[in-house]
DNA sequence: CGCAGATTTGAGTTCCATCAAGGCGTGTGG
DNA sequence: CCACACGCCTTGATGGAACTCAAATCTGCG
């Protein structure tokens, strides 16, 4: 049952980057200046978790916060919950990007993470990373570095979700996406959005219903075509003018 | 001009503790068993910068990324921007607290922070305490501490503009300010807000006239009395309520 | 005392949430 | 292979909250 055992061998970091070949276990070691040892140690913490079905808990709200992740396949959400039951989507995770950052030093996991599709993760155990980046310099940094580009990408969303459009929105998300599908060598124009209106409604701060007649409208701009859960980029162009507030009234801010 | 001269003599932690009860200096290490040249270690990494004048500049986005810094008096507020020039107020900063962690790793600064009044801080070179947070294992783990703090306050923010109105945002601020002011030993319930309503509505994603509609409302409601900038609660217990989602239709998330 | 910026107030408009109903698609059982 | 049912998505109609524009008032400051 526990992870590390027979049934589920340790896989090494080498596998790993076979695996994906943007795996942020990578862009958490590659800038360092590992040497082989150090990689090796690293090769030996990592674990491979239960393959995770849709719906599946990585981690709940509250738990004890013992190992961050990195997707290997799948895709996951992240939500925190209000007191009311209504949750709000902080992050989406696709493959080859780390999970439960947010928890790192609180000791406890301060959202829920859930598995949009089948998923397996990479499990790494928080307390031998620490102890390790405590051996490896330039680890450390990298932590501090990638919770630094959490803070920074939580406040794109802020910025996204308070002053913009739902047309802006959800076409900012959508760029967003494609470019995280194309570094993983995907195509960047065609692919299949994981995640249900209601998730892209939630996570941008809007109602399922307008998510939808958004995506109606770009269809009828002919910016995309949209089928089901699949989308494709008809005028990137557009797009990306439509992310660069073309629309946008200057709010706030400053306004003479 | 440089900090650190004989002009602006170094000041010793001992110094900062007095000078402010709930200093962050004191989160950062108080947890931390710091035996006596620890805390002596850190003393002579702490400098005390220029005070500045309401308007001033502490930092820029896209500065490279040198210290820290912890508010002694006054306040300041922290924005990003936007690639048209609208920028999205992301935090404010009394007296105790940290400014420039987003900044930690990247080595740039995202957000560029401006003092909202007079105001003095202290500067914490980060090199130095990257260095000594190597030697000293539990400082390491406070810095991740602190960080992970700022990633779940972003969260919280993201949800209180993503999913609540506009007397709910307004609320939930207030009552985040009048808790920040508590811990400092001033008043709860009656203070002065530093920054103008502009700031208030575009940290809470909010046009300015809306909250001065909301202010009104407040006063109408009898929930607090405001003169210009000074502000004083007369009905915690509603103001407490209406943060709860009392009329908050539950948008979104699960709707049966 | 007068200016400039901040705040308030008013009127009108827009965007989006809500309520409600209908369509599509997938999975299950016959 | 087809029928049914449930959930997800879409579409329509409507109302309201908040934004915009515009102007008056207030505030601080030289």
């Amino acid at each position: 049952m526990t992870p590390g055992d027979d049934a589920y061998p340790r896989i090494r970091l080498y596998d790993i980057r076979k695996a994906c070949s943007t795996c942020s276990l990578r862009e958490l070691c590659l800038p360092v200046a590992l040497g082989r040892e150090d990689t090796e140690a690293l090769d030996h913490i990592v674990e491979r978790d239960h393959p995770l079905r849709k719906g599946d808990k990585l981690c709940r709200s509250g738990q004890p916060f013992a190992a961050i992740y990195t997707v290997l396949s799948g895709s996951l959400k992240s939500s925190t919950q209000g007191e009311n039951g209504e949750d709000q989507i902080i992050a989406f995770h696709l493959p080859g990007e780390l999970v439960g950052l947010d928890a790192i030093g609180a000791g406890r996991h301060h959202s829920t993470t859930e598995a949009l599709e089948t998923t397996s993760v990479c499990k790494i155990p928080f307390s031998r990373l620490e102890e390790l980046s405590r051996q490896i310099p330039g680890l450390q940094h990298q932590l501090l570095r990638i919770m630094s580009k959490e803070i920074f990408d939580d406040h794109e969303l802020l910025q996204v979700v308070a002053r913009r459009s739902a047309e802006q929105r959800l076409a900012i998300l959508l760029l967003n996406l494609s470019q995280r599908f194309g570094r993983r060598g995907l195509s960047r124009t065609r692919f299949r959005l994981p995640m249900s209106r209601h998730d892209l409604g939630n996570y941008l701060g809007l109602a399922p219903e307008t998510t939808s007649r958004v995506f109606r409208r770009f269809l009828t701009q002919g910016l995309l075509s949209v089928t089901g859960k699949e989308i494709e980029f008809l005028d990137l162009p557009a797009l990306q003018a439509l992310t660069e507030s073309p629309s946008a009234p200057p709010r706030s801010s400053k306004q003479g």
